[in-house]
DNA sequence: ATTTATTTTTAGACAAAACTAAAAATAAAA
DNA sequence: TTTTATTTTTAGTTTTGTCTAAAAATAAAT
């Protein structure tokens, strides 16, 4: 498999979790940044392999084959975020690039042994779960804060954007994967929130509670 | 810089410790396992890139620009094998291939902070120099076993051939870097030795003590 | 100094992965 | 149910890196 197949599978894969009955050319071009007409083409080629099946205008679905290659290059770019974070001391926003290139390194012992080293993480800097090596993965309960009851307390598990700019605003509020998180009070206009992140008042819009994850 | 392009650079710099004049065709086409008509055409795109100074049939060398380039191909790549021999527990007769691939990701900081992690190593597991951020590189003082004078004692720092091969063999006799040997004697007719490591007598041939670096 | 052998370069072709522009199919609107 | 809009596919190029086969240059041998 060529890193540009595996990028194409990863992003089925990741499409395939909100629409499950087929995903479209258009969807897998915008989030690759391509043209619907390359897609069409990789969309063949990747048939031909038996990693997805494929029907003119009908959208496109992994096989077992293509999920199973799907959830590895997820375990290492998820493994690999852990090692920039966790050894190296990048931020949690750093790593994403990086690990875009990591998850290609072609080597079933390597991962595996960096799984071991890293102590057999469950999931990633940003929370998203860690597919084992034979590609189970562990369900995370979690519910986004801004469906959560008032007046209970959770802690933040993930996030749902992880982009630099989320995740800096995060950073800036002292938000961090693993603070306690009280929900003091809800506005009724806007759904902005009233919180107590880790004893301390905040108060943050709908937009932020809708893309941090707690349980 | 594509990774086709890195490994040619990579190729070209090792073959000019060899030839500083100029690097031949067919050398690089055979480090490559290629052809040496994809040699010539890579070399007039590396010319236009600056990267090397071609003429036809006159052979080739690295720019300033090229060999800095080179340097920090190196780099990565022998701070990755430290990395996958101290710190993921493989044998240094498994690495090589894998730093293959390590050697192409393209970050700085990512390298850098690699290097700190890993304690800035001067040495690879292979005991070949490893350059330093602005491409330094700190000479080790080594000369080959089978030019070392008898009854001496050195420590091994190196090997010049690190193919799995040679390198099982040295794990089957128990050396190591930083084994203790002493020539205890040498043969006239074949230049076979005898030595003492970590004070084990032991036989063995020219061939082997030409491969061997002490100091 | 020729002839012969080797090395290197050119010319032309091909596969992978992308693109543009146009055609075809499907979905949405009137 | 037509008409219109959107999505998807096809057809034809382009770029990168490779190849084979043939030509040209250099090196070696007679
Ligand atoms: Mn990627
Ligand atoms: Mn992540
Ligand atoms: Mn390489
Ligand atoms: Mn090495």
């Amino acid at each position: 498999m060529t890193i540009s197949e595996e990028n194409y599978i990863k992003v089925i894969y990741h499409l395939s979790l909100v629409s499950p009955k087929g995903v479209n050319t258009n969807a897998i071009a915008g989030m690759l940044d391509t043209k619907a007409s390359s897609v069409t083409d990789m969309m063949k080629k990747l048939s031909d392999k038996d990693l997805v099946s494929y029907q003119k205008y009908q959208g496109v679905t992994l096989t077992d084959k293509g999920l199973h290659s799907a959830k590895m290059i997820v375990r290492k770019h998820r493994l690999w975020e852990v090692f920039l974070v966790d050894k190296l001391g990048f931020s949690w926003d750093e790593v994403h690039e990086i690990a875009e290139e990591l998850e290609h390194i072609k080597s079933e012992q390597l991962i595996n042994k960096l799984d071991a080293f890293l102590g057999f993480p469950v999931a990633d800097p940003h929370g998203d779960p860690i597919p084992d090596a034979k590609g189970v993965i562990k369900k995370i309960e979690k519910q986004l804060l801004s469906e959560v009851e008032i007046n209970a307390s959770f802690h933040c598990v993930g996030v749902k954007d992880s982009s630099t700019d989320f995740l800096k605003y995060l950073d800036k509020q002292k938000i961090a994967l693993g603070s306690i998180v009280k929900v003091i009070d809800k506005e009724d206009f806007d759904d902005t929130l009233t919180v107590e992140i880790d004893g301390k008042r905040l108060t943050i819009s709908n937009k932020i509670a809708n893309n941090l994850y707690v349980q």
